[in-house]
RNA sequence: GGAGAGCUGGCUGAGUGGUCGAAAGCGCUCCCCUGCUAAGGGAGUAUGGGUUAAUAGCCCAUCGAGGGUUCGAAUCCCUCGCUCUCCGCCA
């Protein structure tokens, strides 16, 4: 959520800033209602004041055995002015909150311009694409060579979008995963957690994925609807939502594996094919919760320990930062890495590494303790892949084939293999 | 799933309809006193919102959450959540 403070006192100038996201923002529509707002809230209080000094008064009269008729009276005509200007107040208010809720974040200066992901800027890149002597495959020839993918079982099993993987492969995914987690513990001092899959709205609403993306998520109905968790940037986020952390305590850093789930509605015909975009994929998640000034820091920071599994890899990929028009609805900034995939002789998307400001702080009712000010103020959250272990599998698939469709196991994840140094085709 | 107890400020804990945003203690901050890292004295110390030049006043809201009763609710009623104890069931 953008600070109410900001678009109170300048709404046009907010709705300007958001233009650059190809973002319409109503400024006069908002003002409107916000000075409506303010009227009926300075009246809803007045009414309020005089019927507990009335009120007060009755119990002081009442002490004095004096009569207290008139100013029951006197209430009760206050009363119902309360309940008329309540009403009133409660549905401006809601207006108010629900065009707040779906106003996307103010971007970082730096973001570049642009509409869509054409427009993104490449910042760095690592490593040169490996150039084959034979015609390299795609994840799925080679999966399907190993008698280790299984898309054909998922699709009777779940639907499409829907992978069953087996024997070698399955394993690596959860070397990779375990490679992750490792390095991320060990050498970038993450917190490992281990988070619920369901979620409640509310925690999403934190995020910011609700309550404009539901159809992005697959939602479980009960009395108490629950979400799958789409990333566990959900739960590792929320786990700061209404409290007041220690300054002391700060940064949290935390990192989690776990499936997530994704109904992806707007995507249809994109990668229809293989386990780019699944309806269920493995995850390493990192999240930083930090003091606002250190936010950009941890941002580069966190991109970096994502970057350092790729160099560890030896995948070669490319740093992008997204454009204006390109970039997600909570993000101020983001940078995502992509992956080189020989099979679709392209660079993909393997992580994606956000800096949230206090917008989603704000939504949480994130705070820390600020020594300095004496004050509770929101957190800054960053959060980024580290990495998709879905998208890691098909890059180390097609990046370490050889010509026998065999693949050759990474060296950082040989130890995780049992010692398995190639993974060969019957 | 069943039965019971509880949920008050940073903490402990009082408060069962009226000037209670809330006693007291602890902690913390500042000041005074004291020649020695002790003891004592004083003041202050929740959050959000509105108004405002103001982190000055004043006002509104908040005692797990949401409703209700009432002129008036931390106190009474209802629903929900959470914690603890006992029983059942279960990985």
């Amino acid at each position: 959520m953008i600070d109410p403070k900001i678009l109170r006192q300048s709404a046009s100038e907010v709705a300007r800033m958001l233009e650059r996201r190809g973002f319409e923002f109503d400024a006069d529509g908002y003002n409107k209602l916000e000075s409506k707002r303010k009227s009926l809230q300075i009246k809803n209080e007045e009414l309020k004041n005089q019927r507990n000094i009335s009120s007060k008064n009755i119990g002081i009269a009442k002490s004095k055995n004096e009569d207290i008729l008139s100013l029951m009276q006197i209430v009760e005509e206050v009363n119902k002015n309360i309940k008329v200007n309540e009403k009133q107040l409660n549905e401006t208010l809601a207006k108010i909150n629900s065009i707040e809720l779906d106003l996307p974040n103010l971007l970082s200066e730096e973001v570049p311009d642009g509409v869509d992901e054409q427009d993104n800027l490449i910042v760095s890149t690592y490593g040169t694409p490996k150039k084959f002597d034979f015609k390299p495959l795609d994840h799925i020839e080679i999966g399907n060579r190993l008698d280790s993918l299984d898309f054909e079982s998922a699709g009777r099993i779940s639907g499409s979008r829907f992978a069953v993987m087996k024997g070698s492969l399955a394993s690596l995914q959860r070397a990779l995963i375990q490679f992750m987690l490792n390095t991320h513990i060990q050498e970038h001092e993450y917190e490992e957690v281990y988070a619920p899959l369901l979620v409640q709205a509310n925690a999403l609403i934190g995020t910011s994925q609700l309550p404009k993306f539901e159809s992005d998520l697959f939602k479980i109905e009960g009395d108490k609807p629950l979400y799958l968790i789409p990333t566990a940037e959900v739960p590792l986020t929320n786990l700061v939502a209404g409290k007041v952390i220690d300054e002391r305590a700060l940064p949290l850093k935390y990192v989690a594996h776990t499936p997530c789930f994704r109904s992806e509605a707007g995507s249809y015909g994109k990668d229809t094919k293989g386990l780019i975009r699944q309806h269920q994929f493995e995850k390493v998640e990192l999240v930083q919760i930090v003091k606002p000034e250190e936010s950009k820091d941890a941002l580069m920071s966190l991109t970096s320990h994502a970057e350092k599994i790729l160099r560890e890899l030896k995948l070669p990929y490319q740093v992008v930062s997204l454009c204006a028009g390109d970039i997600g609805f909570g993000a101020k900034i983001t940078y995502d890495l992509e992956v080189w995939l020989p099979g679709q002789d392209a660079y993909r998307e393997i992580s994606s590494c956000s800096l949230f400001g206090d917008f989603q702080a704000r939504r949480m009712q994130a705070k820390w303790k600020n020594s300095k000010t004496g004050k509770n103020e929101f957190l800054h959250t960053i959060n980024g892949s580290g990495l998709a272990a879905g998208r890691a599998l098909v890059a180390i698939i097609e990046n370490y084939q050889d010509e026998s469709g065999n693949v050759i196991v990474p060296d950082v994840l040989i130890p995780y293999m049992n010692g398995l140094k190639i993974i060969k085709s019957s």
